[in-house]
DNA sequence: CTGAAAGCGCTAACAT
DNA sequence: ATGTTAGCGCTTTCAG
């Protein structure tokens, strides 16, 4: 079925029927509905490639994330679902788990007129590849990372971390440690910087056997494998253990609970933690955390990408999300606090 | 930067240039250096549409699933994704949380020509689309779901609510209950019966007392919240707790093992829970669980499917898999297997 | 307001 | 082995 089958059985000419089929104005009522009448009877459906080639346009975006590794993601995908649904588009999705697998998906499957644009999350994009971008005129918006030439949507990580430093400071507790993911990721140094900073200002001894930088690489150390190690080879180095703990995110914290588990130790009994996401499961730990607004980055993601397609020429713009705190109970309060939460 | 462009700088007519760009043989490897040489200069990209158009192939799939509500699709479509990765397809994810969601996604967004295929997650063919993919010869492959006319991918839930309930007989509980999932859903009917049958074939007593179906509908039942209120409710009631539990779904089991908490009962202490999925975060918990091999089912789907695109007149094949026992704590046994686990 | 015709960029059949 | 040409199905001038 093809617009020349409609336009024949129509008795119209295919502009005609193209014309209806995209709400020009300029044609009779008394054709259009002849021709939507035979639409609707043949049980059109345009051909999305060929609509593609002829407006130069697919409505489609293209996802490249650090796939499925991260409970941070799913919830930000979700946020790109669901307002891409909502304005007809396509989402197609790319998983890239290291940045060698990033160069290699820009190197082989960007083929040209796929996509309207492309979103790219948590990875760092190559220079070389910034440049075929902005060459190319391919729209490109970062999440949770950054690049002075696009668009970006971040976390400001040294607000949450401060936040969250302050909320144990607050609650009493001054011997703080922070388990940290690998300090090679950006967020993870921020976090950590802040959380120093927030501890110098407050006149809190910042001690730096309680500063665990995870060793374990996997997800940049943002992995239960790295909490739960980290953790583990803290208490096997015997050193009284700090009052409270900064850990930089939920999954780590989790891997982190596991470790005190096998060694008796309670939260919040023994140790308070606070710590960063607020992924679906923080919850179900009861976790005090530092929540990101993933659906809302997704949603904006989105928004920005389509702003950007309508105005290439707009200037560039970054926006940051506050992290905001919430309070389970993991610092030792609202022991109840999760059940009501179940949003 | 089309063929046209490298065809003049190459100066050979655009037919050696695509015969080139699709390996075709019958090239002197002196033109194909030639051709290959400017085209690199030139950083030619083939137009995805362009292609397609004329090739009558999209070289994508299109995913539909109830979105990231079920961390059981999550790690299917893990498998889904790197499979096709792996021979070079694009990806598209529809997500469709209720059937009524489905038949909008299949009345509107099916445009012709978009995907080569598409793979339906867990929700029901309404059969007026079966007769329009059937008609339209749109290859379709159905996972954790069945229709007659599709191939389809399954997971033996009669087998699976047999073995759970066989293990936890032959850990010697006898006062054995079930919480399940609404009874509409086909696996939670089918967990079930099979839950019954076996405990029948071993002569143990089912008291219906002991069987929660869950009134909560979010996920049809697989939900945390339905697993939480099922056994919250189930406490109120006042009746002696039965040693043991077999849970429809791992999620449920998290939400149940909350309910007891909150009421001062642990698992496995007070309470065995032998449940179903295996999905991530079931180690976290220690959950005994019979595993369905996600990722092998993504994989399997996409192979299935390509097969499908490759022979779309061989016989429909329907395969079921086999959840295996997964030995956690859950149970009393093995309390610290998931140290090991990190798979 | 409508029909005819020229692309969009590529593949593939057809000549040579 | 290579060039030429006819589509693929749609949008969009350009005439009328």
């Amino acid at each position: 079925m093809t617009i020349y089958d409609i336009a024949r059985e129509a008795k119209v000419g295919i502009g005609t029927v193209s014309r209806v089929l995209n709400n020009s104005p300029k044609v009779t009522d008394e054709t259009r509905d002849r021709v939507v009448t035979v639409a609707k009877r043949l049980n059109y459906q345009p051909h999305a490639f060929a609509q593609g080639l002829a407006r130069k346009r697919s409505n489609t975006l293209c996802a490249v994330i650090p796939f499925f590794t991260n409970y941070f993601f799913i919830q930000v995908l979700q946020g790109v679902q669901e307002t891409l649904a909502a304005v007809g588009y396509d989402l197609i999705i790319h998983g890239a788990n290291t940045q060698a697998q990033l160069e290699d998906y820009l190197d082989h499957s960007m083929r040209k007129g796929r996509v309207d644009g492309t979103l790219l999350f948590s990875l760092k994009l190559p220079d070389r590849f910034a440049e075929v971008f902005i060459e190319k005129k391919n729209p490109l918006v970062l999440v949770d990372t950054f690049h002075p030439s696009f668009d970006s949507i971040r976390v400001d990580n040294t607000e949450g971390a401060k936040k969250a430093t302050e909320y144990l400071l607050s609650l009493g507790y001054r011997t703080i440690g922070m388990l940290n993911a690998n300090l090679s990721s950006v967020p993870a140094q921020e976090r950590l910087s802040s959380f120093k900073a927030t501890m110098c200002t407050h006149n809190v001894e910042v001690r730096d056997e309680y500063i665990i930088n995870s060793s374990n690489t996997k997800n940049d150390g943002f992995s239960r494998e790295a909490g739960y190690e980290g953790m583990a080879e803290f208490l096997r180095r015997g050193i009284k253990l700090p009052s409270a703990f900064f850990v930089s995110s939920d999954i780590q914290a989790i891997g982190m609970i596991a470790a005190l588990r096998e060694n008796n130790l309670q939260v919040p009994n023994d140790i308070a933690i606070v710590s960063f996401d607020d992924i679906e499961i923080a919850k179900y730990f009861n976790l005090t955390t530092m929540r990101q607004p993933m659906f809302d980055m997704g949603e904006l993601a989105v928004k920005k990408m389509l702003e950007r397609i309508e105005n290439p020429s707009a200037p560039i713009s970054s926006i940051n999300f506050t992290p905001t705190l919430v309070v389970r109970s993991s610092c030792g309060a609202n022991k109840n606090y999760v059940l009501n939460d179940n949003r």
